[in-house]
DNA sequence: AGCGCGGTATGACCCTAGTCATAGGGTGGC
DNA sequence: GCCACCCTATGACTAGGGTCATACCGCGCT
């Protein structure tokens, strides 16, 4: 938990990922995750006391695979990735999530070991969870587990259709469909273009569209210099989003 | 639903896939699925009341992604696959499942079109549950969600680690990952072997590690001639775990 | 100032695996 | 009995993309 230098990348937009963002309040958190919201005003009370706010730099490791699950989390400010690492030790990001989503909460109720690595995108404020609480509130509410499967719904469909893309298709077309898969989920409409609100590297992508780092750069150094994508302070931007999408359909 | 010729072949092992298999009663499959099995005696009798069982020969298609969810399905006998279809028409298979797995369970309670496409791997009997039911069940039923929530974190466990697999390391390595998941779900340990006890082809073998069905031939019957693997009548087992172990670590 | 580091960019090389083509065995249909 | 179809098998060709190497830039640290 480091300091408060300004290295201010991917500025716009009021991310500004370099500084510190400001703390927020466990209250906030859990209010914005809807996981959490459904609790009756109690547990909830009961939560908000009990846990207790983190940060993490860019790249700093949250937790690893196999360690057991103490707690769990919700983001609250910035991006975290959910990484399984390959048996040759690569990391493949399987999930990226953002504010008000929870991690590791599977691992916290089933109480096992955490079965992902989770690792800060951005510098990130995020709520910890005891482990403890989070099974009791669990078993005795039904509207958290009834919350919780809906929420498994869409988590499970992203995977499969990654599983998909990742098995069949060259690499370019991966890569958009990662960008477009994340423009959705973050993306916002600006003045030309349709803006992904997380600063992401290249080796962030590639990670997440199953490649290397230079076969990344590559793809998307064409693209930009065709007019495709921009990238600003590691925020990537979709300039022509037709012209992008003809990649996802094309050979 | 057809007719009862014989097409015997996965004869080994008392699966008689070629055959049609005799017909479960609803009861008997209910009881088999851990996710049904802990309903109180009123629901599940209601449940055995109104589901119908069905009959799908190998290679049929039980309903196609994108269909409505009229009703979700319990495996009987035999098995199922479930499989996303990637932007080049290529099926990817994500799930395979055996007796007592539900399908099409999330997108009924959700009450949404069907994600992925069912296809009988096996002659196979289901039973289908009408989703009208099941929504009033799961949404009375403490013990249902509960279940529910369970059984879905391996699956969520398993899909990442396939997201992982496909997306580093050689097709060898896949088709490997593949037998050995196999493995883990349907195997018998017999002497001089694992077998696995579903009757795949090599197609439905790529299908599962994302590759070509040459590529999976070509693989196979080099490890056949190596050894590691035999195949009767469509039925894999593994003849040296540790070498095709090996197989997952090199390279 | 100088160094180290992380990220971007680009070239050369080569191997993996996808594509296309061909053939043989087993089974069901007519 | 013969044909058609599916599955297994194998060869030849090719290209996509992984690997290695090199360079440049901006930034922080000493």
């Amino acid at each position: 938990m480091e300091g408060n230098r300004e290295r201010v990348f991917g500025g716009s937009l009021g991310i500004e990922v370099g500084a510190v963002p400001d703390r927020p309040s466990n209250q906030a958190v859990i209010q914005a995750c809807t996981l959490l919201n459904g609790l009756d005003a109690s547990s909830r009370e009961r939560l908000i006391e009990c846990s207790h706010m983190a940060y993490a730099e860019r790249g700093e490791t949250i937790w690893i695979a196999g360690q057991s699950s103490e707690f769990s989390a919700v983001v609250g400010i910035g991006f975290v990735k959910m990484t399984q690492s390959s048996p040759h030790g690569a990391e493949v990001a399987v999930e990226l999530l953002g504010p008000g989503q929870c991690f590791g909460l599977m691992a916290a109720i089933e109480g096992r070991e955490f079965p992902l690595t989770a690792t800060a995108v951005t510098n990130c404020w995020y709520l910890k969870l005891p482990t403890r609480e989070i099974q009791e509130i669990y078993s005795a509410s039904d509207a958290m587990k009834d919350q919780i499967v809906r929420s498994i719904g869409p988590r499970l469909r992203r995977a499969h259709e990654m599983m998909s893309r990742l098995s069949s298709g060259s690499v370019e077309e991966r890569i958009a469909a990662v960008l477009f898969i994340l423009a959705t989920s973050y993306g916002k409409p600006v003045s030309g273009g349709l803006t992904i609100e997380v600063p992401l590297t290249r080796s962030d992508i590639s990670e997440m569209a199953g490649t290397t780092t230079e076969t990344t750069i590559r793809v998307m150094s064409r693209w930009q210099k065709q007019g495709l994508v921009t990238t600003d302070k590691h925020v990537v931007t979709i300039r022509d989003e037709v012209a992008l999408s003809r990649v996802l359909r094309a050979a």
